[in-house]
DNA sequence: CGCCAAAATGGTAGCGTTCCCAAATGAAGC
DNA sequence: GCTTCATTTGGGAACGCTACCATTTTGGCG
């Protein structure tokens, strides 16, 4: 596998630039630069000449010139912890979908739920001179922390809420969205409650999640009945094989709160296909409301995550820069759904 | 909302560069260009010295003016349909994961599944200079494909092989896989076959397997006892709406094909919530294997595009460039998943 | 201790734009 | 026709970095 780049170097070299178009219209350089970024300020004559020399020779602006000479890049940085997932593929989707008219172009760089690839993937990123940082999450290295408060850029984090933001924070509390959980399944008689996660160890606000759950059940003297904490990734098999888990216990067990859907669906497929009746025998509720929680049979109650609010406020407060002084910290809510599964 | 780049201009003029950590470290500017890009090339002593001076003063290489100074943006472009489906998210993930470790970043567009879009977006696209663009099917204005051959940037057309790739075309044929579906559903001994799509104007793979469905069952002396193309978007609730409109049309239908999974799955719920056993009164099928497909209750018999086959083969063709002269159309192929649906 | 090759270091000239200002052109008024 | 002012146009200097080449330093060896 060879290098591409030196092809690429010799391609690039001697591509149509700015000075060829203006040679081609006969005028000067920056006639053309106007031309093209602020035509009202080019007469029509010269403004159609450049534009058919700018047809006849393919030109298409290089950004990176225009850019270094600008300090203007016109680049939005979103950090994930996942590109797959369609929890944040809708957010980046929302957030992308404000930006674009506006001009902007958004970069996209996962984390894979670990702290230390966001601080080099920070590092990275910075190096783009992006106008704007969109990451996930409250939980950073202090390094990271520090660099991106040193940025000068403003930084929107996305997804929870904290108490000391680094610029702009917009998410709601899990712990809360927990807590809802567990009183919900309480509020339906049940007693025996289950608890399944998987990767618990880096998804910080499925930890949060989980401990306003177990917070609340203890708030009415109540402790979870079993906890399976899955070492899988987190997917729809796993939590399946959870659920088989589960009820291979033999534990008796009348309802399950699942970290997120994605466990929560496959956990309503496998409690099904082991002749459990969902709710009856088996409360189940979720977490985000992936469209597909609606679908299934039984629905899935769940906790909707304003995704698509969330990547919409987080472009727009990208926008507004950090000069507006506006709310710091935007608490977008959550939403108990209550369907056939509770 | 005012103009975030004023204040952003401010701010990076002035910023920390090489020349003030050169200043710093008391060297030349080329030994920490070298101390940074290649540190075999300068001495121990100097290189702890620079290195000090990068941490000392918080320096990030400015990528804007690298990428204009050496023609090397190590940029990867990746242009599909929509950023929120988990389709494309999973094969810009499996492309991400091949490029990152190579020290390429991925600039995610979206085309709305809108060829003029699409246009538009490459046109944009090709001002940052992508040292590879990877590209969503093989149907392009003429314009588009113009501008791309032009460009002399490796361009992958990826998800469906076509019969003349702009450079390299990593896909499946989707005729072939909806003749597959048919001749399954056939192969089960139905007769009274219908589909299910939706936003079918706008997607030419799904109209392909629609094509190569309909063709499939022609040869059988089979024709569709009923056609859906339900309006709504793809998702899992188009599909049980669609399913809704199939069962009340009161045809006498023993087996549906659904273009893809997202309408598979929402129509099986739609089918068991109507009280239709699944697959004793109605088979259904599916295109793509989705993750939920196998867990849901019947789980969905389907076909599998291999996404992150194809994600990692698209980023590995960039990296070898044009110049490899190697297979220039990659058959990656299709699996037929049979499960309990059908 | 000197000599030469090899390694390490630094200066300079771009890369393709945009910004700033000067020059040229055109319009309007007398 | 000439002056004055607004509008267009163009030239030159950045922007921060890397490539290329010249220079300096180092180290090995007779």
């Amino acid at each position: 596998m060879t290098d591409p780049g030196d092809a690429m170097r010799a391609k690039r070299r001697g591509s149509v630039t700015l000075k060829d178009v203006a040679r081609e219209a006969g005028v000067g350089i920056m006639t053309v630069s106007r031309a093209i970024n602020s035509p009202d300020a080019v007469s029509e004559k010269l403004r159609t000449r450049v534009e058919s020399a700018v047809v006849a020779l393919g030109y298409v602006p290089n950004r990176w010139a225009g850019t270094l000479a600008s300090a203007r890049s016109r680049l939005v940085t979103v950090i994930v912890p996942s590109l797959s997932s369609r929890v944040f593929g809708e957010i980046v989707s929302a957030a992308d979908a404000v930006l674009t008219p506006h001009g902007y172009q958004i970069m996209v760089s996962n984390t894979a739920f670990s702290l230390d690839d966001e601080e080099t993937v920070c590092r990275k990123v910075l190096g783009w001179r992006p106008e704007g940082i969109i990451i996930s999450g409250i939980d950073h290295n202090p390094a990271t922390r520090e660099m991106l408060m040193q940025s000068g850029i403003p930084v929107v984090e996305a997804l929870e809420l904290g108490s000391d933001p680094i610029d702009i924070n917009i998410g709601i509390s899990h712990a809360d969205a927990g807590a809802t959980a567990a009183e919900h399944l309480l509020s339906r008689g049940r007693r025996r409650i289950a608890f399944i996660g998987a990767e618990m160890d880096l998804d910080f606000r499925a930890q949060r999640r989980r401990a306003g759950f177990c917070e609340a059940l203890a708030r009415h003297g109540v402790t979870p009945a079993l906890e399976i904490h899955h070492s899988g990734r987190v997917g729809f098999a796993t939590g399946a094989r959870a659920m088989e888990e589960l009820l291979a216990s033999g534990e008796a067990v009348d309802a399950v709160f699942c970290v997120n859907d994605e466990l929560a669906v496959g956990a309503v497929g496998a409690a099904i296909r082991n002749g459990r009746a969902v709710p009856d025998d088996l409360a189940i509720i979720g977490f985000s409301d992936l469209d597909v929680s609606a679908e299934i049979v039984p629905s899935l109650t769940t906790i909707r995550l304003p995704r698509v609010e969330m990547g919409r406020l987080a472009a727009e407060a990208v926008l507004a820069g950090r000069r507006e002084t506006g709310e710091k910290r935007i608490d977008v809510g959550y939403e108990l759904v209550v369907r056939e599964s509770s």
